[in-house]
DNA sequence: CATGAATGAGCATTCATTCAT
DNA sequence: TATGAATGAATGCTCATTCAT
């Protein structure tokens, strides 16, 4: 009836079932063909929602980006900043199975945008997105700390979290879960000072 | 006459050629038939030395991963670690042309990696002798700290480098090769006490 | 309009295809290339019909053997039983060269019968018939014979007008078309006594 | 030492090599490496013996027909004409592991013969042979029959031995190895009489 | 909105063969 | 005598895409 009510859901299906190939057998293995027998759908259809393979990949990252976008912003809306900060870079480590594909799908698709310009504008929008997040974090956290002080740490540890996923997704069992935790714990301390001030992003 | 001097440089120069297409085009545009005519031999020639793709990929990541060992193990000579340190991690940020070219091949093969255990191997490799090394490094530049102090440094400094090239060459110009040797120097005064103890890896 | 009447039509033309290169230059020169270049489409529309070479040659060769089973049928309506029978084994000889293309063909496919399988599977369906029906006929013609005796009957004749086959068709020119025949029909006077006992090799 | 005495067993590897793969895995599934390897020598080594692939094949059905040549001559020294007949037919018919082997590769040289001159001459030679031995054996059990007749039972002999191989062959256990005995026995009996007439298929 | 026929370029791989040693 | 490097054509097959319905 309503026509958005039975068009998204087909397209989201179409997008998912890339993710879910990207996922378990890398990004050169999704094809036409495999989007549409993973979906169930023919393979006119998939051309129908996505012209061309390109438009199709374009999708399925901004919407696994629209999905990170999203679990982080309502991550922030807690009272204590130092909470959510940890929060929200801890949903970008691949500490269960759900986040480990999901840190495999990004892994992926960043790994193309080196060499796609369409991939790298998202990239870039959801960098840009993240580290202002954290810099406005880390500016609330160290109230005293300059604006550059806190975007460093921004990129720092924007930096540190993606490099973990990126050393976990790509080994197998290199460093675990609870490592990948407690390593980001400990730069989160050194970044944030917590009882009392004289070093860290702190002038 | 000898063997090696002849059969070797046809082998690297075909690697070579992969890890040129890769640096330009990406890693899903590695064909048999590109690197023949990149390397200027017949397709033959190709898969007399490398009987399946996976071979030749694999051939072209060791090379790779063993001109980064080359690299780094010749800058832990000098005397002092804390510059070693700090060479070592600036090797491997894609701050001029070639070593941004090397970034993009490491992270395209870092991203095959997830769902190719050949390739895994050897990532696991190379981030296992990397991250030792630079445990023994904040070992000897700051001599009171715990093993595992160390070791927590070296992951972070390894991971935020990792992260950074991965942030870099994933987008084009969103971080500039000031930006990526300032934040990494920053990372590097937080886990390196310079005049006086008291903070960062020290207990 | 009907798409059966656009469909049957294209695939038939493919497995005519098939059937000619195999009569021209036997099973082994038969590529999906050349398929698409003899019925004069694209290698896709050849790979759309047919997924894979092996559905192909699966593909004609059940066709060759409808064809035979069709010109089989339409041959036992006719009153004389020994009639019947003798026409019914004389289309199996290459007689003309319309009849020695398909002894080429049907040797082929026995053949590779022999290492494939489901070529096995139409061959023994084709034998099992064609056997089926001799039996009878011979019954027919041989009110007083046993059953077993019929049966191998059957057997023999069927496998005498083969062996010729097999003989005309993999030499050139050994015994011709007329030795064919009276080799055939002496058999079958022996294995159908008409007015009296009393011949076989004996004058 | 003697250089036949080197040089003919690893020629005759190489064509037993070939042989093993056309019983196990069919004609077309022989290469110059499947050769190699499975006779346990270098690409080079077999193309020193055998120039060209057909050359390897032409010399590969030789050795097939010379070794079936033999085998039928030495069973034609018994004393009676006969047993001797019935006994080199039966030879032909894959009785056993080892026949049905040598059946299949029959068969597929046969049917390539059909498209290579060279190999339908080997065929025709040996078809003339065994053809012109068993019309004297004919001749010589049937001492009152024309020559005509005794070449017409000869061909018929041949054509359903060869024939039952065939539909043995192609198949997988449709007719047994005894139904090929008994079946092959009676229409001997029905070409040699032996006591008295009155047989054929009547009762 | 959805299908599937049709296309032809492209893929990795196998192949027979030549040649220098 | 024997090897293996080198070649390039040919293989079956998958691919993204266009188009008519």
């Amino acid at each position: 009836m309503d026509p958005l009510s039975s068009r998204r859901p087909r397209r989201t299906a179409l997008t998912n079932a890339v993710l879910t190939i990207v996922a378990e057998r890398g990004l050169d293995q999704v094809s036409v063909r495999e989007v549409a027998a993973t979906a169930g759908v023919s393979i006119g259809t998939v051309q129908h929602y996505f012209p061309t393979k390109d438009d199709m990949l374009l999708a399925a990252f901004n919407d696994v980006v629209q999905r990170i976008r999203q679990r982080i912003s309502s991550l922030c809306a807690g009272p204590h900043v130092r909470n959510n900060l940890s929060a929200v870079l801890h949903q970008l480590l691949p500490l269960d199975d759900e986040r480990a594909a999901e840190s495999r799908i990004v892994l992926a698709f960043a790994a193309r945008a080196a060499t796609s310009p369409a991939l790298a504008g998202v990239q870039q929008t959801i960098l840009t997105e993240i580290t202002g997040a954290l810099t406005d974090a880390f500016a609330l956290a160290a109230a005293h700390a300059t604006t550059d002080r806190c975007r460093l740490a921004a990129h720092i540890a924007l930096a540190a979290t993606d490099g973990l996923a990126l050393h976990a997704a790509s080994t197998h069992g290199w460093i675990s879960a609870s490592q990948l935790s407690t390593t980001l714990d400990f730069l989160l301390d050194m970044l944030l000072p917590t009882t009392e001030p004289g070093y860290a992003i702190t002038p």
